[in-house]
RNA sequence: GGCCCCGUAGUUCAAUGGAUAGAAUAGCGGUUUCCUAAACCGUAGAUCCAAGUUCGAUUCUUGGCGGGGCUACCA
């Protein structure tokens, strides 16, 4: 059951029957009217004039005529200019909200039902530091974009690639080795990612004085950077890792392990999980044959010294690097490798990398390679490339601790709800298992609604002086039209007032209409939110639906209500406001309490 | 320099080429003998500039101006 696509029929039906025409499909436009406005739906008649040859006020009046005459659920119109607004039958409306009611699932394709499978690859951290607001961003968005796949019938992979190996865990070593005295997470009581990232940073502190001082002896800063000590020490430490030298291997895996325990930690807060984990050190191997592949087939070039290039100045792209001249392979030689595998072992109808947009210039390169090696699924690499988190002052860099940490900013989140919840004395009632974890679920809320409403593409700021709103346009607003609707429900199960399955039609007043209208509209939502790997529609649709919820709220009675019929249609209509919030909010990742 | 993305109230975000550009927050003024005031109501405030395409442009095109990113034998 489609509203849109029932009346889109039947208008273009009237339109056939008065002009002599089936219009296009893409001309028969119809938006949801605009509150200033009488009516539900208005279909936008200038494209039509064509058609018509008339006016636009006339051909408007035309079709409003046709549809009242004809259609069952159109009871009545007007036309302002070129717009003819159209108002449903208030039985209508009660039928949707029935039909809401008895669909299982509300909003979701049956699963699997599309047949396809994708995959999502996301966080993808390196091992040398603790995951940041970044990374937040971007663990958010997969896993929520994941669950909106699922919600359309597809079969959806989630795959976190960790960035295990190369120079900059070998910093990290390298400092812990120097000034480390066998600390540990045990030792230090510090989260162990926390504990590596303190290396990491103290190897740049190490390698900056090497610099300054050979900079002093007169050393140009360009070669400083190539030739102090510790950055020397550094790559030595790699090539060691390389030849699998047992100290450094053994080193390299204790460090890792203590940085995975930590990320844990930050991801069973967030609440992601992933389906599947692959380390670079067991990928990036993959791909060199592949090269050999390009090399036969002229796609790539070889140069004297021996370094494999693909040339893509044709396609407005550069010259780019696939295998280095001593052999080694690089982040495209890896990310070619992984794409065939995956390819090859899922059968992957979709792959889609969530990674930043500085990284767009490497996908852009990768979708081309593939498709000049004749892979036909080249095509169907997605890079959801989203923007940038900015502090005011601009970009975060790890090494010079403009970070905001993630794990710090999840505690501060959860601690700022738990004093909110007991300043508005909240959590009175309740057992203190419960209470926590309700301020932990409004905490997450907000911090993930935050970041989620936010259009992806678009890069986004965050002041960290300015802590997360719980008021207003945020999850915990949402959150909080939840419990209270479900407070209401409670109520009525109290007093011996069942919610009704369904019920039978009358009046409903408009803004029982309007909620039912907009309730109505989450699986097109859904549907759009998939089509375009875009959380925020979801996140706008819960605000929206909230909004008018508490209007709706506060102008009427629901359980004191008397006519039995209206009450009966506003607790079930509560009902299913709330479950669509639920919904909505799920797909977000983001739970809804019961109370709170 | 070249390529890509972005520019909307003081601030943070909305708006498949459609009506009088929506919210939130901050500001100002209100609402609690009544189902949760983390709510609700009122008020004030914005499309960077200039051309073009169109019945209609925040949206598309071109040129400016401003911000960010990429342009590594790093990942």
């Amino acid at each position: 059951m489609n509203i849109e696509n029932t009346l889109q029929l039947e208008i273009s039906k009237a339109i056939e029957e008065i002009y002599g025409v089936l219009p296009n499909p893409n001309l028969v436009q119809i938006q949801k009217t605009k509150r200033e406005f009488e009516g539900n739906f208005t279909l936008v008649v200038f494209p039509l004039l064509k058609v018509s040859k008339k006016k636009p006020e006339d051909t408007a009046h035309e079709i409003g005529e046709r549809l009242v005459a004809t259609s069952q659920i159109i009871t009545s119109f007007n036309v302002v200019k070129g717009f003819l607004n159209l108002t449903l039958s208030t039985d209508f409306w009660c039928g949707v909200l029935n039909t809401i009611s008895n669909t299982t699932d509300f909003g979701y394709a049956k699963s699997g039902s599309s047949g396809k499978t994708k995959m999502v690859e996301f966080s993808s951290p390196n091992t040398n530091k603790p995951l940041h607001l970044g990374h937040i961003r971007n663990n958010l968005l997969g896993f929520s974009v994941s669950r909106i796949l699922e919600a359309n019938g597809h079969r959806v992979i989630k795959v976190n690639l960790v960035n295990d190996r190369g120079i900059h865990i070998c910093k990290s070593m390298l400092a812990w080795q120097r000034f480390g005295n066998g600390e540990t997470p045990v030792s230090s009581g510090k989260k162990g990612d926390h504990l590596v990232g303190d290396y990491y940073v103290l190897f740049d502190k190490e390698y900056k004085k090497q610099i300054a001082e050979l900079q002093d002896k007169g050393m140009s800063e360009e070669e400083a950077k190539v030739k102090a000590p510790i950055i020397i020490e550094a790559q030595e430490m790699l090539r060691k890792w390389e030849a699998k030298d047992s100290e450094i291997y053994s080193l390299w895996q204790t460090m890792n392990q203590w940085v995975y325990a930590g990320f844990d930690v930050t991801y069973s807060a967030l609440g992601i999980e992933f389906d599947k984990v692959y380390y670079e050190s067991e990928t990036y191997i993959l791909g060199k044959s592949i090269v050999n592949e390009g090399l036969a087939k002229g796609v790539f070039a070889k140069k004297t010294d021996g370094s494999v290039w693909v040339d893509l100045k044709d396609d407005g792209l550069d010259e780019k690097l696939l295998l280095r001249s001593d052999g080694t392979s690089v982040y495209m030689t890896q990310d070619i490798g992984t794409a065939i595998q995956r390819f090859n072992e899922y059968r992957l109808d979709d792959h889609i990398y969530v990674v930043g947009n500085e990284q767009e210039y490497h996908f852009n390169v990768l979708k081309l390679v593939m498709s000049k090696l004749g892979y036909e699924w080249s095509e169907h690499l997605y890079h959801l490339s989203y923007g940038m988190v900015q502090l005011p002052e601009g970009k975060m860099k790890s090494r010079e601790g403009t970070v905001v940490d993630a794990d710090e900013l999840i505690h501060e989140m959860i601690s700022t709800a738990q004093e909110m919840s007991e300043e508005l004395g909240k959590l009175n009632e309740l057992s203190a298992e419960e209470a926590s974890k309700i301020v932990e679920t409004i905490g997450l809320g907000a911090l993930k609604y935050f970041i989620l409403k936010v259009d992806p593409k678009k890069s986004m700021t965050f002041n960290p002086k300015e802590s997360i709103d719980f008021n207003g346009n945020t999850g915990p607003f949402v959150q909080y039209t939840h419990a209270r609707i479900q407070s209401i429900l409670r109520k009525a199960s109290e007093v011996g007032i069942a919610i009704p399955q369904s019920i039978e039609p009358f009046n409903l007043g408009d803004k029982e209409r309007e909620l039912v209208q907009l309730v109505s509209a989450l699986p097109g939502i859904i549907k759009q939110a998939g089509e375009m790997l875009s959380p925020a529609l979801l996140a706008n649709f819960a605000h929206d639906l909230s909004k008018e919820y508490n209007q709706f709220y506060h102008e009427f009675s629901i359980l004191k209500e008397e006519d039995e019929k209206v009450r009966q249609a506003r607790l079930l209509i509560s009902h299913e406001v709330a479950n669509a919030i639920r919904i909505s909010m799920g797909l977000l990742g983001i739970d809804v309490p019961n109370r709170m």
